[in-house]
DNA sequence: TTTTGGGG
């Protein structure tokens, strides 16, 4: 069986090409058909979906002859693309090492461009940045990752005596480069107490000041820069499984989230990509001294009043349905063709509509009836991890029409609703709902298609 | 083989 290696096909007889590998400083021609290298990667987006059929990444690239100059930091950007998402590279720590085979080079105002196409002929190998394995592979007993990649395009990749000797130059550049000099530079990210100045999308260098693991899919966290501005954001644990209480890291793109009710908080898009830095960083050391992990005096009283805590269930089932097992929110809204059925659901409360509590109730006149009676008319938009990952929305609803779900506010029912006690203990149960870390327990009665809460009730 | 574009 004959080893993968670059074949020169043009050739009747199979000739072993060995590679040739350039210094991103030393290219001369302004475009280069293909182009192969080693690199140390300083930034990188996650790979996120353009089209039906293409998902792009960029990272930025350092090399020896190709990084700090005049106080400038230098890099070079590698643009891949491919038309499956598994053909590009996942790379949360800064500092890790990339080798490419057949880029497409060009330059353009000052800048080094790397074109990768994943559906044609170019691919890329990962190497960690030290001779340990990087921190998101499984390890098995005896593993050695000193000449072995931890990622790579295609079905394998093909290592020899030189890329030993480019991989150990690398990496013993690499180490020093990094513990002499930050890599990540002032202009490439925003210090938080400067985020809402921001327009659009920036980045964020800091630690991890706190992590609860709300559940199986998400997380939430807190963390902090040298500004000593705490934000928080939520964040998916298959995406940064690798995130922990006081760890360094550079967040490339979040905005403001102006959608939350709660205060300061961050929100990433698809491409954003959360990375560690390797543990010879000078920048992550340097952070680690100076981010406490307790709240300055600027934030004590923001902590204090958003305390990330596990979820908490904010209400019970009763009767018949109460003991139904749970079904996710995917399944019940998208599975489930029956118009008619009954099910028991978690999940959080992202919106209630209406908003003013005096609106809850209306005046409703049953079919037949003499008058008319006050009932609950609220919607519900609801998430749960199921679902937390796509835009959909799903709304509920407690409609009290048929009796149904008046039970839900304890110590108020549709006609004590509309007075000022009834007001201000609707008020203290909706803030209650709203809560991040706030979960409902419910039986959900899927009628004609929609979906009512019956047989649940707040619990206080 | 492909978006001259590269921060989505």
């Amino acid at each position: 069986m004959k080893r993968r290696t670059d074949l020169d096909t043009k050739s009747s007889r199979k000739v072993y090409k060995k590679y040739e590998y350039t210094e991103i400083g030393s290219i001369e021609e302004e475009n280069e058909a293909s182009i192969n290298f080693y690199a140390v990667v300083i930034d990188a987006c996650f790979p996120y979906k353009v089209d039906e059929k293409k998902y792009m990444c960029y990272l930025k690239v350092i090399d020896t002859t190709h990084n700090v100059k005049e106080g400038d930091d230098n890099f070079a950007i590698v643009a891949l693309q491919s038309r499956k998402f598994e053909d590009l590279p996942i790379i949360q720590r800064c500092g890790d090492i990339i080798r490419v085979h057949r880029a497409e080079y060009n330059y353009k105002d000052d800048q080094h461009y790397f074109k990768l196409n994943m559906s044609y002929s170019s691919s890329w190998a990962l190497f960690s940045a030290d001779e340990e394995v990087a921190p998101e592979v499984i390890k098995d007993e005896g593993d050695d990752f000193t000449y072995r990649s931890y990622a790579y395009s295609g079905k394998q990749y093909n290592f020899d005596t030189q890329d030993q000797k480019l991989l150990k130059n690398t990496r013993a550049w690499n180490k020093s480069y990094f513990a002499k000099n930050d890599v990540i530079i002032d202009e490439m990210y925003t210090p938080l107490s400067q985020a809402r100045q921001e327009e659009g999308d920036f980045n964020v260098v800091g630690k991890v000041t706190q992590i609860v693991h709300r559940d199986y899919y998400t997380s939430d966290l807190r963390v902090k820069d040298t500004s000593k501005a705490t934000w928080f954001l939520t964040v998916s644990r298959r995406k940064f499984p690798r995130l922990y209480e006081g760890v360094i890291i550079k967040i490339r793109s979040v905005n403001i989230d102006s959608e939350t009710e709660r205060e300061r908080c961050l929100e990433l898009a698809p491409h954003s990509n959360i990375m560690t830095f390797v543990p010879f960083s000078r920048l992550a050391k340097s952070l680690d001294s100076q981010i406490s992990l307790s709240p300055d005096k600027v934030d004590k009283e923001l902590i204090k009043k958003v305390i990330l805590t596990e979820p908490v269930l904010a209400t019970t089932t009763f009767g018949d349905y109460s003991e139904l097992p749970l079904t996710e929110l995917s399944e019940i809204f998208e599975d489930v063709t029956d118009k008619d059925a009954v099910f028991r659901a978690r999940f959080s409360i992202l919106k209630i509509t209406p908003d003013r509590v005096e609106d809850y109730v209306e005046e409703y006149t049953p079919k037949g009836a003499p008058r008319s009676k006050p009932v609950y008319k609220v919607q519900f938009l609801i998430k749960d991890p199921s679902t937390a990952l796509n835009d959909n929305l799903y709304k509920i609803y407690l409609y009290s029409h048929g009796d149904l779900g008046k039970e839900f506010f304890p110590g108020v029912d549709p006609s004590s609703a509309q007075t000022p006690s009834g007001h201000s203990k609707l008020r203290k149960y909706a803030s209650t709902l709203m809560k991040f870390n706030v979960h409902i327990d419910a039986v959900l009665e899927k009628v004609g298609g929609a979906f009512f809460i019956r047989d649940t009730e707040m619990k206080f």
